[in-house]
RNA sequence: GGCGGAGUAGCUCAGUUGGUUAGAGCAGCGGAAUCAUAAUCCGCGUGUCGGGGGUUCGAAUCCCUCCUCCGCUACCA
C-alpha cells in the first residue's frame, strides 16, 4: 500500500472563506481523490487557524467570548466543504484540546532541546495590524499596513532559528523538488542568505492562545501554533514515531504564495530542532484576480464560491478554477471565462459526446451494445489514441499541472468526437447495424475511460455518466480496464445544461450578502 | 537598492540541450453533417516572438543593453 497526506493551510477565522481558500482547498481535493483513484491509502485535511489577538479584539468589539466568535467563523469554513464537494478526512481547529496538547508538547521537546529561551523583543507596534516594524520600515510615521505604530518592548520566549540556515540550505539542496513551483524555491533561499534571526514564538500581550508550558503569562505565537496542526492531525504527540509514519513521510503541503517561506523555512526549522523529518513537498498556488483586478469589496468584483456552485455547480467551478490557470501562477476570475469554458467543454465537448452517444444507443440499439469481434483499423487507433492521451496525464497530475492534465482529458474528448463524425453510426442504420452497434459499444468505453480520469475535477457529473454506463464501477484507474461484453445503459441526462449569455443579466454573481 | 520572474496570433497561453514554412484552445470567417445540449466535424492565422545590438551557416531559444509589468527582501495570516 501507498500512502500520502495531503494538507490545505488552516485558514485563520477573521473574516469568512473566499474564492482563494476554495481555491486551495479544491486543488488538494481534486490531488487527494487522484491519488486515491490510483491506489493510494490518502489523509486528506483541512481546518481553521482560531488564535491570536486580532481575534481577541474582534470577539471583544462584537462583545462575545472568543470561543464563540471562532465558532461562528470556523463553521462557515466547515459549511463551505459540501458545497464544493471536498472529500476531506479530518476538519482540524487549533481550539481544539488534542491540538493543544499537541502544540504544548512540541514545545516542551524544543525547550528540552534548547532552541526555545526566554529574551524580549521590541520594535514599533501596529495594533490594528498585530505586527511588529522596524524603524526603517516605517512608512511617515506608521507601519507599511498603514496602522498606527507605538514603541513596544516585551518579554517573549524566542526560537532559535538563527542556528538552522546552512542545514536548511543543504536540505534544500539534497531535497531539489522541495518547493514548487522552483522559483519560490529562489526566493526563499536568497532570504535565508542575508542571514536568519531568532523567531519569536510566544507572546504576553494577550490571552487567546495555547498556554506557554511552565510559564502562564505567555501563549504560543502564530507559527508554532498553527503549524504544528499538521502533527496534530497525524496523531502526535501519542503517535510519536513521525519519523517512522507512512502518512507523514509524504506529506505535501498545499499553501498560497504569501504563506511559502512559513512553510518551507520555519516549519522544517522546527521539525528538524525537535527530531521531526521536514515534509516532503511545499507546494505553492498563484492569487485568483477579478475582471482583472485584485478582488476587493470597494470595487464590487468579489468572486463567491458559494454563489458559483449555486447558480452553476461545484463541478463547474472545480474545473473553472483548475483549467482557467497554470497552477503557481496568477489568473483572472471572470464570469466570462467562466461561462466560455463552462460551454465549450464541459457542455458542448463532454457534455454532449456523453448524450450522443447514450441517446444514440437508446434509440438505435435498443440500449443494449455489445463488444465488437473485430476491430477496424480505425477503431484500433481511436483506442490507441485515446490510451495515449490519458497516459500522459497522469505524470502531469503528479506534477501539480492541473491544467495540462485537463488538456490531455480534453483530447481524448475532441478524439471521441471525430471518431462518431467520421464513423457516421446514423448512416449506416439500415445498411450495416452490426456494424453501427459496434462503433457505440467503442465509443461508450472510450467515454467510461475518460471519465474515470475526469472523476477528480468532477466527481458528481462522472458519477452521474459511470451510472448511465451502467458498467459495474470502481474509482480506480486501472490500464486496461474494459466494460462488460454486453452493456445496458440507463436513462441518458443532460451533464451541464449549457448556460446562455442572453441570461447573464439575471446571474447575480457579485451580489453582496 | 539587492535577488528572481514575465513580456509570443483579437483573448488565454504552450514552446530553451539554437535548425525544416513559430504552435494550441477560445473568439471570428467559410463549408460538411444532422446521432446530440443549433451541439459536432473539416478548412482558413503575412504574428516586427517587448526595442536595439551581437555570436552563429542558422535564434523566440545563447550574450550585451534598454523599456514595461510583477514577486521576494522576517515575525498580519
Amino acid at each position: 500500500m501507498k500512502y500520502i497526506y495531503i494538507t490545505t493551510p488552516i485558514y485563520y477565522v477573521n473574516a469568512k472563506p473566499h474564492i482563494g481558500h476554495a481555491y486551495t482547498t479544491v486543488a488538494c481535493d481534486v490531488f487527494a481523490r487522484f491519488y486515491r483513484m490510483l491506489g493510494y491509502s490518502v489523509k486528506f485535511c483541512t481546518g481553521t487557524d482560531e488564535h491570536g489577538k486580532k481575534i481577541e479584539q474582534s470577539a471583544t468589539q462584537a462583545k462575545i467570548e472568543p470561543q464563540k466568535f471562532v465558532d461562528t467563523i470556523a463553521q462557515l469554513f466547515k459549511d463551505l466543504l459540501p458545497i464544493l464537494n471536498i472529500s476531506n478526512d479530518d476538519f482540524i481547529r487549533t481550539t481544539q484540546e488534542r491540538h493543544k496538547k499537541t502544540v504544548k508538547h512540541f514545545w516542551n521537546i524544543l525547550e528540552d532541546k534548547g532552541y526555545i529561551y526566554l529574551g524580549e523583543y521590541s520594535g514599533w507596534y501596529d495594533m490594528r495590524n498585530e505586527a511588529y516594524f522596524s524603524e526603517d520600515e516605517l512608512i511617515d510615521g506608521k507601519s507599511p499596513l498603514g496602522g498606527e505604530v507605538q514603541y513596544m518592548t516585551e518579554p517573549c520566549y524566542f526560537f532559535k532559528l538563527s542556528e538552522f540556515g546552512d542545514k536548511l540550505l543543504k536540505f534544500y539542496e539534497e531535497n531539489p523538488d522541495f518547493i514548487f513551483p522552483a522559483q519560490k524555491k529562489n526566493e526563499v533561499i536568497s532570504f535565508i542568505k542575508q542571514g536568519l534571526k531568532d523567531l519569536a514564538v510566544s507572546r504576553a500581550t494577550f490571552n487567546w492562545g495555547v498556554q506557554v508550558p511552565n510559564d502562564l503569562k505567555h501563549v504560543v505565537y502564530v507559527w508554532l501554533d498553527a503549524l504544528t496542526n499538521y502533527l496534530t492531525v497525524n496523531g502526535y504527540p501519542d503517535n510519536e514515531d513521525q519519523n517512522n509514519d507512512k502518512y507523514w513521510q509524504t506529506v505535501h503541503h498545499f499553501v498560497g504564495k504569501e504563506i511559502v517561506r512559513f512553510h518551507a523555512l520555519y516549519w522544517p526549522a522546527f521539525l528538524m530542532a525537535a527530531g521531526i523529518n521536514p515534509p516532503k513537498r511545499i507546494v505553492s498556488h498563484g492569487w485568483w484576480l477579478s475582471e482583472g483586478e485584485k478582488m476587493s469589496k470597494s470595487l464590487g468584483n468579489v468572486q463567491d464560491p458559494k454563489k458559483y456552485c449555486e447558480l452553476f455547480g461545484s463541478d463547474a467551478l472545480r474545473y473553472f478554477m483548475l483549467r482557467e490557470l497554470s497552477f503557481g501562477s496568477d489568473g483572472n476570475f471572470s464570469l466570462e471565462g467562466f461561462i466560455n469554458r463552462h460551454n465549450s467543454v464541459l457542455a458542448n465537448a463532454y457534455g454532449n459526446l456523453c448524450k450522443r452517444t447514450l441517446s444514440f444507443i437508446q434509440k438505435h440499439c435498443g440500449g443494449t451494445v455489445k463488444r465488437p469481434e473485430t476491430l477496424t483499423s480505425e477503431d484500433s487507433s481511436f483506442i490507441g489514441d485515446v490510451d495515449a492521451s490519458l497516459s500522459e496525464a497522469i505524470p502531469l497530475m503528479e506534477q501539480y499541472a492541473f491544467s495540462k492534465y485537463l488538456e490531455r482529458i480534453e483530447q481524448a474528448i475532441s478524439l471521441a468526437n471525430q471518431y462518431i463524425d467520421y464513423q457516421k453510426p446514423w448512416s449506416i442504420k439500415e445498411s450495416d447495424p452490426k456494424r453501427m452497434q459496434n462503433i457505440l459499444f467503442i465509443l461508450l468505453e472510450q467515454i467510461f475511460k475518460i471519465t474515470k480520469f475526469f472523476y477528480p475535477i468532477i466527481p458528481i457529473a462522472a458519477k452521474k455518466v459511470l451510472t448511465q454506463i451502467n458498467a459495474p464501477y470502481e474509482l480506480k484507474i486501472v490500464f486496461g480496464e474494459k466494460i462488460p461484453d454486453i452493456v445496458t445503459i440507463n436513462e441518458p441526462e443532460t451533464l451541464f445544461p449549457k448556460i446562455e449569455t442572453t441570461e447573464l443579466e439575471k446571474l447575480d454573481v457579485f451580489a453582496n450578502d
